[in-house]
DNA sequence: CCAGAGGTTGACTCCGGGTACACCACATTC
DNA sequence: GAATGTGGTGTACCCGGAGTCAACCTCTGG
């Protein structure tokens, strides 16, 4: 009976606590009590509330970024420009979750503003880290400007995404998954599908 | 000497401040302490915080609809095509403003993420007015579908903002604008330009 | 055997949202 | 001329959340 340390199970309920409800909403009692530990206890594995929340993110950056890798690369199986396109099905299939409240590390930054803040710092590197390796896939599959088809697909996952979490299109990423085929065409050519 | 009414300069205030900040993370006292007000006289004025924040989202939605519409009618012309393409000049100007910390309400509906939440109703609002003017547009310059046209600007729109907001791509609206053109092109018929 | 990690209880500070009460000044209206 | 409403003031207070502190417990490994 291996217990799941505790450290675990603060990342793992505060994180899901915080998507729920918001950083700020979400008092450190309210997290104390699904997880069951005091106050006490708390303050011997986390600083403070604020690097809680750094660690979720950078723990849940890890996670994503394997699960999504891992899903684009079934689905888009060795084909570097399917790859890209499965990154919509991917966030199709996400929006279909009743559970949807927009993308974490989007929220952070809302409610973190400042630059200087750790949270900023850290929910920004998320979206470095998905860059790089839509940026990566650009390359492989062959694109004219990878950096422009880069910053045009991150553009429409984003864009989906709010859009999603705004409550206007419940299909944006399907609204997303057509646009970025045609950019993703004529940005490496309509015919070749490299590795 | 007409002074500006106690009610207009909290708004104002506090909308700033919000802006600026967030809303959890900006104080009473801090709102109170800027106009010169106390605690008392406020709760003369407005019910609540959120309250308060409620009458800012609808106030701004006001203004900023006008604000946006008169820009688009001025650089747009009487071509309903050329108006929807300012619509992105115009998130270009915003987001050069080194005061720019993303969309109000967009922000206001990640700090307030239940649906029977009056923030959130007030902060969707302004998202579903822009939506009908998108459409409008959308509809005069012939488009084939021209909802499906809107949820694809709207989109681009949202993506935009929440991409600058996430500092990834400075450019976002360049960015946006680019595939807007194409899309619009597309949906209108790659010449004609109507009223 | 002792140190250290992880835990407990309980009391405490400070801060923010919100309330209650008593009071003041001015303009309008009966 | 008194009454009332509006927009203020000040002070004192309650509650809940973040964070601190001190004293103590228990299990585990060197």
């Amino acid at each position: 009976m291996t217990q799941v340390p505790t450290r675990e199970r603060l990342l793992d309920a505060a994180g899901d606590l915080f998507y729920k409800h918001g950083f700020q909403a979400v008092g450190l009692d309210q997290i104390l009590d699904t997880v069951g530990i005091t106050k006490t206890a708390f303050y011997k594995h986390f600083a403070s509330k604020d690097d809680l929340i750094v660690a979720i993110l950078d723990h849940r950056d890890q996670r994503e970024m394997e699960e999504w890798m891992a899903y684009i690369r079934i689905r888009g199986r060795d084909d570097a420009r399917r790859q890209l396109e499965a990154l919509f099905e991917l966030l199709d299939d996400w929006f279909k979750n009743p559970e949807f409240r927009g993308c974490l590390f989007l929220n952070a930054l809302t409610e973190f503003p400042s630059e200087n803040d750790p949270i900023n710092r850290a929910a920004r590197k998320h979206g470095e880290h998905l860059a790089a390796a839509v940026m990566e896939l650009a390359s492989h599959a062959g694109a004219a400007e990878p950096g422009a088809l880069t910053e045009q697909l991150m553009l429409l996952v984003t864009g989906a995404i709010a859009s999603r979490h705004r409550g206007g299109d419940l299909d944006a990423a399907k609204t997303a998954e057509a646009m970025a085929k045609v950019l993703i065409s004529s940005a490496c050519g309509p015919a070749a599908r490299r590795r």
